[in-house]
DNA sequence: CGAGCTATTTATAACTG
DNA sequence: TCAGTTATAAATAGCTC
């Protein structure tokens, strides 16, 4: 979705990746919980950045144990 | 998106919440594999229908353990 | 029903200040 | 860089068979 047209492979301009990276995470954050919702379904999205920082949702009858996230 | 907005509530019709969930179950599935891929990212995805059913997604530095989906 | 079809809505790639 | 805009690609709600 956009100007152009992506193939879906590694995005090599570190700042171009992280720009959709953020753009996508958000998007992805928001579907899940979209479904969670319409559907009645637990869901649970964890997401770690290249960087290693996390993020994450659940539905309220799941949760998300991380144990170690750099292992 | 489609041909009538819709309210983000839970859908009471039984088959047209099953049909939705299909639906939007394959599109977040493929989007989280697109942010991996994309953004060399960690995604796990977790999701269970609200007949229990599981259906989940991690990227290949990620492992998803269900250790009881019933409780 | 389940699989496919579009009219629309939504997400977002590239652009801009 | 960074938030905001816009043109376009993609997802999908309701329909069709």
């Amino acid at each position: 979705m956009g100007r152009g047209k992506i193939a879906i492979k590694r995005i090599d301009n570190t700042m171009n990746r992280q720009v959709t990276f953020s753009k996508r995470r958000g998007g992805l954050m928001k579907k899940a919980r979209e479904l969670a919702i319409l559907c009645d379904a637990d869901v649970g999205l964890i997401v770690f950045s290249c960087t290693g920082r996390l993020y994450d949702f659940s539905s309220s009858r799941l949760v998300i144990i991380i144990v170690d996230p750099l292992l």
